[in-house]
DNA sequence: CTCATCTTTGCTTTATTTGCAAATATCATA
DNA sequence: TATGATATTTGCAAATAAAGCAAAGATGAG
């Protein structure tokens, strides 16, 4: 096939006039410029360029091709550029994947801030609860939220993902507030599970890991259902932290056994950013997954309290 | 630099969704395609494909890229395949160069039934009597008449270049004819000469060769003013029989000495037909040349005599 | 879970390209 | 006219790039 470069040198043959010119300009042998020049003409099936010892002139097949790659090479470069000045500075679209719950929460709020920084990105934010391949769906990069599939996608760590027992203070109120992780079996828990069965909370505290079976008249597969009812003082619910962290310290919820916290399972490794493990990571992917963990670390403004305490890794 | 085959493999990986079906299709190996793709990426500076070992799909500079690129590639197949086209069969303008004298009496006339046989084939001639350089004037092809320069041009012969001795009958009839060439000291000779100084006219027969000083009351460096003072019956002429050939058959001329031969100088080397010594040469320029060799020689229509004497080489 | 197929990488072999030097060609100048 | 400076081109050896092969890791189908 034909080599670009021979393409190039030809080019630059009719525009220097002459082989050694071009050599040096280039820095390489005449030689090599005569050979490349020759090896184009075999490959077109037609001279291009008459030479003498003084002077190069173009043939007819030769000027007409000159006339059509000049404008093609330039294309070709503009082309190049164009896919290079991508990468000088974060612009284009940015297909972001992330949960429903916490993308609205988290994810959206954030980027005013994040267009703001970066005028010349155009954001696609597709919010999805069931897992996608972030190749599949062609985003760029995605926010997960603890059960990290095994693959080949890179992931930073944005946050850690704590969950907290909280319920309305109109319950603790009724109900009064547990003081043992055993007092749980006594209260009404509001249980997120996707599977059936019984289900266990594991609290570590002062006293060591304690592993209580709760139940109550609410099991959802949904979490915002559980947060729903607990926020209406239906009960004790354990739900992480991004989600009922500003409302702990609003006093709309009130967290319940605040010595002792859930061990960390599956659903507690953090929440994290995942983006292709390619060679050239795109600019504007470096840059949000950098604002994100700016935004987000080593402490989440959700787990900030007035007093300094909890939360935290 | 980033090698046009490293844009096609891009192009077709794309194209087939696999760089394993490249290679197969391409015959080569899967490595290969992968290699030559990651070299284009680093090229570009960025990330043009998502690979998975099940499915490859573009990033959005890919996509970017490979629109433009595509098109691309397009044209410059076209660009290659229009100069290629262009010597599939003899097409193209065909800038002819030569001496006014011969061009106006031969090769113009010959040029309706060279364009009638290539039809896509449009010709420039033009028609000068200083020496020009081919390439200079941007000419494909010089019709020369003796007087071979030497440079890197191929000449290719196309008629001999006899001179011949002649005047008109009323000129003869007035005058007497000479039978022996010292005779053509006490003729009117039309001398055609560009220096200064005596002229002798070497003439070869049966007694061997005779040189001969000649003169009379015309001395010129135009072959065609020494045409028109013979034609009208001013003295003995030594002219090309490409010039005078057709008026000695049509008896408006009649040869003087016919048994003597001017003996060859350096102007009667012949009547080629030059062209550049490229590797490639154009298929127009060679049917050029070759029609013109058909429909001049062996021996030329001015030389052919209704006995079938004289003439030829 | 296993298998077939895909991409990638290390390693070796092969092909291409380069530079240098020499041969040849051209034009300017003495 | 002869000489010198500079051009293209070619042969040959060295350097560079590309290719294939085999193996390892990855992914989806059955």
């Amino acid at each position: 096939m034909n080599s670009l470069n021979a393409i190039r040198l030809f080019t630059a043959s009719v525009d220097a006039g002459s082989f050694s010119e071009v050599g040096r300009r280039l820095g390489m042998a005449p030689s090599s410029v005569s050979r490349q020049v020759a090896a184009l003409e075999d490959s077109v099936g037609a001279q291009l360029i008459h030479r003498t010892t003084r002077k190069l002139s173009l043939t007819e097949a030769g000027r007409l091709y000159f006339e059509r790659v000049s404008r093609i090479l330039a294309a070709l470069d503009e082309a190049t550029a164009a896919v290079s000045h991508l990468e000088e500075s974060p612009r284009g679209v940015l297909h972001v994947n992330g949960p429903t719950a916490f993308g609205v929460r988290h994810v959206a709020p954030a980027l005013p801030d994040f267009l703001a920084r970066y005028p010349e990105v155009r954001i696609e934010l597709t919010l999805t609860d069931n897992f996608v391949d972030l190749l599949e769906v062609g985003a760029d990069v995605a926010v997960r939220v603890g059960e990290l599939e095994d693959s080949s996608l890179i992931a930073r760590r944005l946050a850690p993902n704590r969950r907290v027992l909280c319920a309305s203070p109109g319950y603790l109120a009724k109900a009064g507030a547990p003081e043992r992780p055993q007092d749980l079996a006594d209260h009404n828990c509001l249980v997120y599970t996707r599977h059936h069965g019984n289900v266990n909370w594991n609290l570590g505290g002062p006293d060591g890991l304690a592993e209580v079976g709760v139940s109550g008249n609410l099991r959802t597969n949904n979490t915002e259902a559980v947060h729903a009812a607990a926020l209406g003082g239906l009960g004790i619910a354990l739900l992480p932290s991004w989600l009922v962290g500003q409302e702990v310290q609003s006093g709309r919820l009130v967290e319940v056994l605040p010595g002792y916290r859930a061990a960390p399972g599956a659903l507690d490794t953090g929440i994290h950013a995942l983006y292709p493990a390619d060679r050239h990571l795109s600019t504007k992917v470096r840059a949000f997954v950098d604002f994100l963990v700016e935004r987000f670390g080593p402490r989440p403004y959700w787990e900030e309290t007035p007093s300094g305490k909890g939360g935290g890794h």
